[in-house]
DNA sequence: TTTACATGCCAC
DNA sequence: AAACGTGGCATGTAAA
C-alpha cells in the first residue's frame, strides 16, 4: 500500500492512498499527522510506502513526535535520480520543478536547505511549502501526478527492477538520515576539551594561539631569524627560499623531503593548527549539543553531535554533510565519542569494498575468488607474485587512474591477471574521455561534463579529458560501493531490533555505521547486523562468490575501534 | 567591508 | 610511493 502524504503545516495534513500510482479513495485530513501515521505504522501486515515531496522536510517533525516509518518514496531524491538518468544533472528536482516540467511552465529553482535545518530542536510544524508548486495549486494532487510520472519513467528504464531498487535504498537513506540526525552520535564535552588541552594546552581566550602551538611559532621564528606567521603559505614560501631551501608548495610531503630544522616545526604546527581550527574548542561549541542524562543527573556530562546528511550529495552518490565536517572527524577527537552510560557503540565497517564492488560488478572470475577471502589484497599479493601493499597500490592506481610512479608494470600484471575487472574500469574511462556518461551498477549516471568540445578544443583539452576518464572509471565503481552501503543502511533498518529513543544508528560515512545501543541489545544487534551485510549482497549481485566481510567492534569508545 | 578564489589538510 | 577518485572546511589573500 502507498500513501500519499501532504503536511499542512499546523501539524496536520492531507492522506490518499493509492494502488500502484492511481489513487483509491477520497482525500482526507487528520489533525495530528503524526498520530496517524504512527498508527498506520502499527498496524499488521505489509508496510505502507509514504509518499511525500522531500523526506527532509517532512520526516523531522514526525520523529520528533516519535514516530518511525518503515519505507517512503521521496519524490525529490526520484526526481534528482530519474533527471541524472536522462543525462540532465543539475535541473531543479523538487515537486513543484518536476510537476512545471510536466505542464510545460516555467521550472522553479531549488530552495536552498541552510545547514541545521531538519536538525534543530525547535519543531517547525512541517516547515511551510518547500515544494515551489504554485499558489493555488492542490499539493496532494500534484504529489499524486508526479509520483505516477515517476513510476512510469522508471518502469521504462532500461533496467526497471534495478532503478526502483535504487530509488527504494535512496529514499530509505533518507529516513536513516534524519532518525541519525534526530538521535545524534555521542559525544562527551568534557572528553574532548581534556584531548585538545592534552595536545594544545589550556584553551586560549578567543582569536589567541593555544600555548603550544604559540610555543612552535616562535621556535619557528628563532629558527628562521625573523617572525612567521605559520599560518600564511606565502610567509612559510619565503621563509624557507630564505633558509636555503626554496620550495614551490608549503605542502606536508613536500616539506617532508626537506633537511632543515625548521621543517619538523613548521609539520608539527601544522598538524596541531588544523586540529584546532578544524574541531577545536570552537568546533566544539558549535556543533557539539551539551544535555544531561536525564536517568544520570550525577554522571559526565553528555552531548550529541547531529549530523547534518545531504543524502546523495556527491555525484557518486556518497552523501554529504552540511557544517560540522562530520565525514571528516579525525582520528584525534574520536576518543570523545562515547557510549552513554549503560549503552555500547557498535561499529561496523566494510574492508576493500571497492575491488570487492568492482569483482561483483564486472563478474571477473579471478578477482571474485580474491574477493571471497577475509583479505582480498593477500591473495591479490599472492596472484600477482608481489607484496601485500604493492598489490593494493596496483588495486587502487587501476580503479584511481593512476599511471605514474611504479604502478605501470603491476597494471600490466593485473591487465593479464584480472581482464575482465580491468576492462571494466578501463571501458569507463574510454567513455568518459569521450565525453561520455557512464551508470552504476542500479544506474545512478555519472553528469555529462559540460561544454565538451569547447573544453577539449582548449590548451590542456588532453589532459581534461584524461581527468574525465578518471572521473568515469572512478565513478562506476564509487557509485556502485555508494550503493551497496545504501542497501546496507536500508537493510540494518529492517532487522535491528527496536531501539529506545536516542538508540540506534547514529553514524554513516561512506563504508562505515556506528549504533548505539543498550548493553542487552548488543548481542542481538550485532547478529542483525550480520543479516544485514547478507541481505545486501544477495539483493544487489545474488549469489556471487565476493563477500563483503564487516568489520564489527563493540565497544564504549569510536577511538578503540 | 564583503566576496571570490587559492591553499592545504582532514576523511573515505 | 606519489600526488590519482569523491568531498568539507578553515584560513589567508586579493579583488570588488
Amino acid at each position: 500500500m502507498r500513501i500519499a502524504v501532504v503536511p499542512d503545516g499546523e501539524g496536520g495534513g492531507r492522506l490518499r492512498e493509492l494502488d500502484g500510482g492511481a489513487p483509491v479513495g477520497p482525500a482526507r485530513h487528520v489533525d495530528d499527522l503524526a498520530a496517524e501515521v504512527g498508527r498506520i505504522e502499527g498496524e499488521a501486515g505489509e508496510p505502507p510506502r509514504w509518499i511525500w515531496a522531500a523526506t527532509e522536510d517532512v520526516y523531522p517533525e514526525l520523529v520528533r513526535a516519535g514516530v518511525r516509518v518503515r519505507r517512503c518514496h521521496d519524490v525529490e531524491l526520484t526526481e534528482a535520480l530519474l533527471l541524472g538518468h536522462a543525462a540532465r544533472h543539475g535541473e531543479p528536482r523538487s515537486l513543484g520543478a518536476a510537476w512545471a516540467r510536466a505542464h510545460d511552465l516555467a521550472v522553479p529553482d531549488d530552495p536552498v536547505r541552510r545547514s541545521g535545518e531538519g536538525t534543530t530542536a525547535q519543531p517547525t510544524l512541517f516547515e511551510a511549502d518547500r515544494s515551489t508548486l504554485p499558489p493555488g495549486t492542490d499539493r496532494l494532487d500534484a504529489l499524486i501526478e508526479v509520483h505516477r510520472g515517476q513510476r512510469e519513467r522508471v518502469a521504462e528504464s532500461p533496467d526497471p527492477a534495478r532503478f526502483s531498487l535504487l530509488v527504494a535504498v535512496e529514499s530509505a537513506g533518507a529516513l536513516a538520515a534524519v532518525e541519525m540526525s534526530h538521535d545524534g552520535l555521542p559525544w562527551r564535552p568534557d572528553v574532548h576539551d581534556r584531548i585538545l588541552t592534552e595536545i594544545l594546552g589550556p584553551r586560549p581566550p578567543a582569536g589567541q594561539r593555544p600555548r603550544v602551538l604559540a610555543e612552535l611559532a616562535a621556535r619557528i621564528g628563532e629558527v628562521v631569524g625573523h617572525e612567521v606567521n605559520p599560518d600564511s603559505p606565502a610567509q612559510v614560501l619565503r621563509a624557507m627560499a630564505w633558509v636555503g631551501h626554496p620550495v614551490e608548495s608549503t605542502r606536508s610531503w613536500v616539506l617532508e623531503r626537506i633537511d632543515h630544522p625548521v621543517v619538523p616545526l613548521l609539520l608539527r604546527y601544522k598538524e596541531l593548527a588544523r586540529l584546532h581550527s578544524a574541531n577545536g574548542w570552537s568546533w566544539l561549541e558549535t556543533w557539539v549539543e551539551e544535555r544531561r542524562d536525564p536517568e544520570h543527573p550525577d554522571g559526565p556530562r553528555t552531548g550529541r553531535f547531529r549530523p547534518d546528511y545531504v543524502v546523495g550529495g556527491v555525484v557518486s552518490g556518497r552523501w554529504a554533510t552540511r557544517g560540522g565536517g562530520a565525514l571528516q572527524i579525525p582520528k584525534a577527537v574520536r576518543g570523545a565519542v562515547r557510549a552513554d552510560p549503560g549503552r555500547l557503540l557498535i561499529r561496523a565497517d566494510a574492508g576493500q569494498l571497492e575491488p570487492r564492488v568492482l569483482a561483483a560488478v564486472s563478474g571477473d572470475r579471478a578477482l571474485a575468488e580474491a574477493a571471497a577471502e577475509e583479505d582480498l589484497y593477500a591473495r591479490l599479493a599472492a596472484h600477482v607474485g608481489d607484496d601485500r601493499e604493492r598489490a593494493k597500490i596496483g588495486m587502487l592506481s587501476a580503479m584511481y587512474g593512476q599511471t605514474s610512479g611504479d604502478a605501470a608494470p603491476l597494471l600490466a600484471t593485473m591487465r593479464r591477471l584480472y581482464p575482465r575487472a580491468l576492462g571494466y574500469v578501463d571501458a569507463a574511462a574510454r567513455t568518459g574521455e569521450g565525453g561520455g556518461i557512464v551508470r552504476s551498477w542500479l544506474g545512478r549516471t555519472s553528469p555529462a561534463p559540460s561544454d565538451w568540445t569547447a573544453t577539449i578544443a582548449r590548451a590542456d583539452g588532453e589532459r581534461r579529458r584524461r581527468a574525465h576518464g578518471r572521473f568515469t572509471r572512478n565513478f562506476v565503481v564509487q557509485a556502485t560501493a555508494a550503493e551497496w552501503a545504501l542497501v546496507l543502511l536500508a537493510s540494518l533498518r529492517q532487522e535491528s531490533p527496536s531501539m529506545p529513543e536516542g538508540c540506534g544508528i547514529v553514524f554513516f560515512v561512506h563504508d562505515e555505521v556506528v549504533l548505539h545501543v543498550p548493553e542487552e541489545l548488543a548481542e542481538e544487534t550485532v547478529r542483525a547486523i550480520h543479516r544485514a551485510e547478507a541481505l545486501t549482497r544477495t539483493t544487489l549481485f545474488g549469489d556471487t562468490p565476493v563477500r563483503f566481510p564487516l568489520d564489527i567492534s563493540v565497544t564504549d569508545c569510536y577511538a578503540k575501534t
